[in-house]
DNA sequence: TACTATATAGTAATCATTCCTATTTGTCAA
DNA sequence: TTGACAAATAGGAATGATTACTATATAGTA
């Protein structure tokens, strides 16, 4: 929570409720949601939201660095709260995403190649396959 | 084009004018294009073709494995004809995406942790940053 | 407390994607 | 080679996520 404060700040913004339950409802945020189930969550809280404002503040978020914008293959855009280098399972049948640690993927070295390309400033590690779940 | 013929035959689809068409635009495409970049590359050469068509047809082409669909963060999707094991550089303020190969990358040992959500059958790092041209 | 720029709610517009249906075509067997 | 049929296509319409718009409300500040 001191992070949104703080972020806010940097960036000139204002504080509203809106802004401070949608923020507490992404860090609860296990699974990595899409705009419209955070929609679904804040409503509890604050029933006459716009389903607008849930979707700006998300992309706002991830302008400001106090969210992310998960990687896809074009399904709905999804968010994720977990700002800590980290590496992701997906499942390609049911298209659950996996957040998993692993310090030698952290360090990985870049190539000389991508000199070539431009800066890099971040890095992941992305392994898909079939959840547990469906491979029953 | 062999690929083309023998994954056709695999899986019991017929070959059409349009299917080889969109899958030699495919194979000589360079930039990730999205359905609707090929639709317009293919209508020079079946001036008719619905967009529908090359739409399905290039999802049909990476559910049959001769195309892939590329990971991103929900804009338009985008294919790409390289099959090869290689790994993504991507642009965050132009969405370029450039491949490149590297085989410590290749052969990054899968984590114990993994193991308990599934099986993995893809690997790709993903490295993203601001590209040369956009640096200036 | 009053002011002002910013943010929100509600709704409309946009655009990629997907679906539908009549027609056409590739494939295979006679 | 021809005929029959399942599969594929063209064209357009429907869907659904995303984005834009505007009048009203509010946070932050003097």
């Amino acid at each position: 929570m001191e992070d949104f404060y703080q972020k806010c700040a940097e960036h000139g913004l204002k504080i509203t409720p809106q802004r401070r339950i949608i923020y507490e409802e992404l860090m609860r945020a296990k699974d990595h949601p899409t705009a419209d189930a955070i929609y679904k969550r804040v409503r509890r809280k604050l029933p006459n939201i716009s389903f607008d404002t849930v979707y700006r503040t998300l992309h706002l978020f991830s302008e400001i660095g106090i969210a992310k914008l998960v990687e896809g293959y074009g399904e709905d855009r999804r968010f994720e709260p977990n700002l800590d280098q980290h590496h992701h399972f997906r499942c390609l049948k049911c298209h659950a995403i996996y957040d998993f640690h692993c310090d030698s993927y952290d360090e990985l070295p870049l190539p000389e190649v991508v000199r070539k390309y431009g800066l890099v400033v971040g890095k992941r590690v992305v392994l898909e396959g079939i959840c547990l779940k469906c491979r029953k």
